[in-house]
DNA sequence: AGCACGCCGACT
DNA sequence: GTCGGCGTGCTC
């Protein structure tokens, strides 16, 4: 008698009612492995699941037992790893074990509805043949008679080639003859173009020697090690993950290098692509469906041992991984917004603990909570504070606009930065300047009677776009019109307050009529290939001028670039959250890198605060007195580390129903939280700061915790809270630290 | 997520 | 009397 084989399936339903792991029989002749997707009877309906295992036996009563139906795979979607990984990411961020499957591999596989790829394909069935047939395209007289069979035949004789490429009369008739043959391969579509310039070859500095071997040593030993790589801008930390890289590819093993997704430009693919070429697979949000699905499967597959990409491909089903790398491990976009709101560090963190492998956080400007794991030996600091080629930081030059504002001129750009934009106009050289608010104005107001024009979905007020001559809702999207009269009073008269891109850009264009001039936002980059025709422009030096928010931050890496100007280092410093000294600090040596890479460059930083601490230490270029700073403020307020903010959002259409599910969990959270009191800090439960969006009422609860052993139990209790008010039908959502508190 | 079961209000 | 509101419970 044969063993009843049975499986273990997740139901790919994204619900907690369903989060449990359902048994099905596996019918005779039917085969499906651990980590394939099944078609399966659930309840009154089909749907898909994932196999976690297979056994022998099962508790279920046999006449509630159903049959698999089918496997949709032939290979798995998810490796073994990847399901330890899931089951990792439903504990820490208490999702569904659906949830976190999902975001294992491609989310347009599900259904199947992406197909390979397959391309029609000729090659020629036997040499002399072919030969033969050739030889008869000629006359006794050696002249070409057929001039598209020659042309076909002489390119299949070099090997298989498309058949797009050849010409269809020619491949029908040699068929015909069975000279050709014609056939289908699968393609990988690829998402960007083949970049097989040689190596450079660069001597590396001592500091990236030194980086390299620490980080090599790790990867050789196979044991989990987390390394701060704290590098100040154009000190070489490319070359240094590229070594790495290579390290751990020579053990036969693999890498993940995240980036920050504006920071995959082409230069920065080109520069890994160089050095790996097909080895490598590229995962943003730029990529088409189709893609995105060749790519993951050129991992799968075990095609690509690189992944280069953001966020999300800390997920990909790579096995064996040697080293995983973040660069800008500072920046925000590592966090993603919605449920799960995992943290690619996180994540990262947990894979290299679950394989032996080294995790390289790297940073002009680490985050206070890594560079204090850092000095506390929790995370080897390894420190590269030159520049390749020992060129000299930018000279950092702080403009008061409050004196600028008294000495009458009133506009956004200051008499220095436009002196110094003269200068590089002058020079031949490029000048790239920061802000990063888009639109024309940052709100409309009422002159009469101070009535500021509101966005109807949405608790904010609308920015002026003067390319459309609308207004715009920065939130949820809506565009509405510019109407000449106050609404609430009537008055005729309109004021703009507040400067974007593109009064920005206005004003550069009116100043130095002769310039030629670009601008980068969401604006102008939201046609497909618009981000890269801007960057290849401003790069082949066919505009002086650049403008633009955070995209042209990170990865512009421009010899030319001799200026860099932040309009307004205050942008961020108003934000209300604990890390807007740390954003400002790093924003101005962010932006203040671009300048000056290959010689000594100039950085012009407007501000209304020039004695604000975060501007100082940024302008002096130095990050250890700032952080030195920093930590005595937040240990003093006990921020993080040495707190922790837990944030809970309600959102729902009635706002009553939103008000109600607050109050509630602040009740419940209340005797929960009572045996931590002296630790915590539970504020009264009221409307978000955005206290509507996209119609729908925000309220939200803020609690503070100083850190201790019980933060992660603390954590359980606000978890538990949020399983218990989600029931009601009210959207609830937990952020932990959160990076805004709109 | 879907869908059925089940227990209270206003109608042909 | 019943048609239908959506609260609760179940799906291998």
């Amino acid at each position: 008698m044969e063993k009843q084989a049975y499986v273990q399936v997740i139901v790919d339903i994204a619900h907690s009612n369903v989060d449990k792991i359902f048994d099905y029989r596996l019918p005779p002749g039917l085969t499906a492995g651990v980590g394939c997707r099944v078609k399966i009877p659930f309840g009154r309906t089909e749907t898909e699941g994932i196999v976690l295992s297979h056994k022998t036996e099962t508790e279920i009563a046999e006449d509630r037992l159903k049959d698999v139906i089918r496997c949709l795979d032939d290979r798995p979607v998810v490796n073994r790893e990847q399901i330890l990984l899931a089951q990792y990411v439903c504990a820490r961020y208490r999702t569904t074990m659906a949830f976190a499957l999902r975001l294992m591999f491609p989310a347009k596989i599900r259904g199947g509805r992406i197909h390979k790829k397959k391309i029609r394909m000729a090659r020629v069935t036997d040499a002399a043949l072919a030969a033969q047939a050739r030889a008869g395209c000629f006359t006794k007289e050696g002249v070409v008679r057929a001039k598209n069979r020659l042309h076909t035949l002489d390119r299949l004789l070099e090997g298989p080639c498309p058949t797009a490429l050849l010409d269809a009369a020619s491949v029908r008739a040699l068929a015909q003859k069975d000279i050709l043959e014609v056939y289908f391969e699968t393609s990988y579509r690829r998402p960007y173009e083949e970049l097989c310039a040689p190596e450079k070859d660069i001597t590396p500095t001592d500091e990236q020697v030194h980086a390299i071997r620490a980080i090599s040593a790790a990867i050789d030993a196979g044991k989990n090690r987390t390394f701060l790589l704290h590098g100040v801008t154009s000190s070489g930390k490319t070359e240094v993950y590229i070594a790495c890289v290579k390290r751990a590819l020579s053990l036969g093993k693999t890498a993940i290098v995240l980036v920050p997704e504006i920071s995959i430009t082409p230069q920065a693919l080109g520069e890994f692509a160089r050095h790996f070429g097909e080895e490598i697979a590229v995962f943003h949000s730029g990529l088409s469906d189709g893609e995105r699905f060749d790519e993951w499967r050129r991992v799968r597959d075990k095609k690509a041992r690189i992944v280069l990409g953001a966020r999300s491909a800390v997920f990909s089903p790579l096995e064996n991984i040697g080293v995983i790398i973040l660069d800008e491990e500072q920046a925000e976009t590592y966090k993603a917004e919605n449920h799960p709101a995992y943290h690619a560090a996180e994540i990262a963190n947990m894979r290299c603990k679950m394989t032996g492998a080294a995790l390289v956080l790297a940073s002009a400007t680490p985050l206070i909570e890594d560079y204090v794991k850092a000095e506390l030996g929790i995370y080897h600091l390894l420190e590269m504070p030159h520049r390749v080629g020992n060129i000299p930081l930018p000279d950092i030059r702080v403009v008061d606009m409050k004196k600028e504002y008294m000495r009458g001129n009133r506009g956004p750009i200051s008499g220095l930065l436009h002196e110094e934009i003269k200068k590089m106009l002058a020079n031949g050289e490029q000048s790239l300047i920061f802000l990063n608010r888009r639109g024309y104005a940052s709100s409309l107001v009422c002159p009469s009677c101070g009535h500021v024009r509101m966005c109807t979905h949405c608790d904010v007020p609308l920015k002026y776009h003067k390319n459309e001559n609308r207004l715009l809702c920065h939130y949820c999207g809506r565009s509405f019109p510019l109407e000449e009269t106050c609404p609430e009073c009537g008055g005729k008269l309109l004021k703009f307050a507040g400067t974007g891109t593109e009064k920005i850009e206005e004003q550069i264009r009116s100043l130095f009529p002769g310039a030629r001039v670009l601008r980068m936002d969401f604006d102008t980059t939201r046609r497909k290939n618009a981000h890269a025709e801007i960057y290849e422009a401003f790069r082949d030096h066919k505009a002086d001028i650049l403008i633009g928010t955070q995209m042209i931050s990170r990865g512009l890496d421009f010899s030319n670039v001799g200026l860099a100007a932040i309009i307004s280092a205050d942008s961020l410093l108003y934000a209300g959250d604990y890390r807007q000294e740390e954003r400002t600090f790093a924003m101005i040596e962010q932006v203040g890198g671009r300048a000056g890479r290959v010689r000594k460059g100039t950085v012009v930083v407007q501000t209304f605060n020039p004695e604000n601490y975060a501007v100082r230490f940024a302008a002096a270029h130095d990050y250890k007195g700032f952080y030195r700073q920093e930590v005595a403020f937040r240990k003093a307020s006990c921020k993080p580390p040495f707190g922790r903010f837990f944030r809970m959002v309600f959102t729902h259409a009635d706002e009553a129903r939103a008000q109600k599910a607050c109050a509630q969990a602040r009740i419940m959270l209340e005797p929960l939280l009572q045996p931590y009191a002296s630790d915590i800090l539970l504020f009264a439960a009221k409307p978000a700061p955005v206290a509507r969006l996209e119609g729908k009422a925000r309220y939200h609860i803020l609690l503070k915790v100083r850190t201790s052993r019980t933060t992660a139990q603390i954590r359980d209790h606000v978890w538990d809270v949020w399983d218990a008010v989600r029931k009601k039908g009210v959207l609830v959502s937990v952020d932990t630290d959160p990076y805004n508190m709109n």
